[in-house]
DNA sequence: TCGGCATGTGTACGCCGTCCACAACAACCT
DNA sequence: AGGTTGTTGTGGACGGCGTACACATGCCGA
């Protein structure tokens, strides 16, 4: 009868899981990416790899350990999708017209990952968390920075490029992100969230060109 | 023994209680203003209120539904924030002068809710919502404005007083917005969430220069 | 006065996170 | 090879949650 016995999911032959930890890491984000934060559920992880409810107690020392774990890789998510669009932006020979479109990408790579990936987004940003100086490897791109670090450093672009002056650097970082990760809140889970995509772009670019002007 | 019968809460004489839905709202946003949007909890209420769990189900159809007329009275409670500052902008001669203070009330009303009722705050904002011609009063503040609608008006002041372009003022809400609610968002559960309050305040400054010149 | 209807109670269900004791296995040390 | 030890997964249980169903209570209007 019980043919699925043989089959490895959910029931797998051997006692020992083999990498379990990545398991239901892998369930956890599958699960935030589908609801977000709260769908993070710890036994339907374990449900998920095949596996009792406890056993996620030997990898993860409670639930939300596990939901930062999942959190830290949607952080990562984020930076390889900045990273993305930083990497197509057309080469200018004019250093100041390539910083001002690197730091543009960042906040249109945040803003696509956050409709495209909302609950991955609303996951990574469901806790507080110090970002400045992380220098934890599961929450950066390829890049080894992390989105916070990648907008700094497109930041710094645009100082090398005599674009923002020097003494205006310092907190730039928090300026641009207030004002795209406002907008992105907006999007998905406030007052634009039925918004048409056409209309996002537009306040999109207004919102870019508002924080270039405003820096 | 039980000397505690004869005391109203939690256990009351009647067996009605007279004005039940009141006292779990009221208890609902308490655990709201204490833990955030997570904490409000349906048997915690009811406890609060000295009755069965099940008692809520008579006021409330289910616990989002208790959840959002808490949400709905943070709401009122920040439009409340928002109108105390902007009565205290000193007037001004200028129309234009005027208008721009206003703006800045608004701003400055909504962080200074964030950082003070943190709690009410993040309830106010824990779940996707339409405020843009939204009548609910329960959402109010005195002037019968929710605080997208304030914002609103305040950006009609700005044009009229010849500040802001007519043609620049759709979705001009949405721009300030997402400026001010993204630093709101940084400040209490992101990476601003350990700056000293000199450093927002200066921060918070910038930013509402930002969108200012940038609208 | 009495019956109906709104309001609160009691009991129970399934889900969650988590604790504790135990079982299965891998690896290592004689 | 055989026993030991430590890691990893299991089983069972607990309390808390939201919620459904049946029942008790008592106010109000016919």
């Amino acid at each position: 009868m019980n043919a699925a016995k043989e089959t490895r999911p959910p029931v797998r032959k051997t006692f020992r899981h083999g990498d379990l930890r990545r398991a239901l890491l892998e369930a956890g984000i599958e699960l935030a990416r589908g609801g977000g934060p709260h769908a993070v559920v710890l036994r339907e992880a374990t449900r998920r790899a095949g596996v009792a409810p406890n056993a996620a107690y030997r990898h993860f020392s409670s639930h939300s350990d596990l939901l930062q774990a999942v959190r830290a890789a949607a952080l990562s998510s984020l930076a390889l999708a900045i990273e993305a669009e930083i990497a197509g932006v057309r080469r200018s020979k004019r250093p100041a017209e390539s910083a001002r479109a690197t730091l543009r990408a960042v906040g249109t790579g945040y803003l696509k990952f956050a409709l495209t990936e909302t609950g991955l987004f609303r996951t990574a940003f469901s806790v507080p968390d110090q970002v400045e100086d992380d220098v934890d490897t599961a929450k950066t791109g390829r890049s080894g920075l992390n989105p916070f670090q990648l907008l700094g450093s497109a930041l710094d672009l645009l100082v090398e490029a005599g674009v923002l002056p020097k003494e205006r650097r310092p907190g730039a970082e928090y300026l641009a992100w207030s004002a795209v990760h406002g907008l992105a809140f907006l999007t998905i889970e406030g007052p634009l969230s039925s918004a048409s995509d056409a209309e996002i772009r537009a306040l999109s670019d207004r919102l870019l060109q508002m924080v270039e002007n405003g820096l």
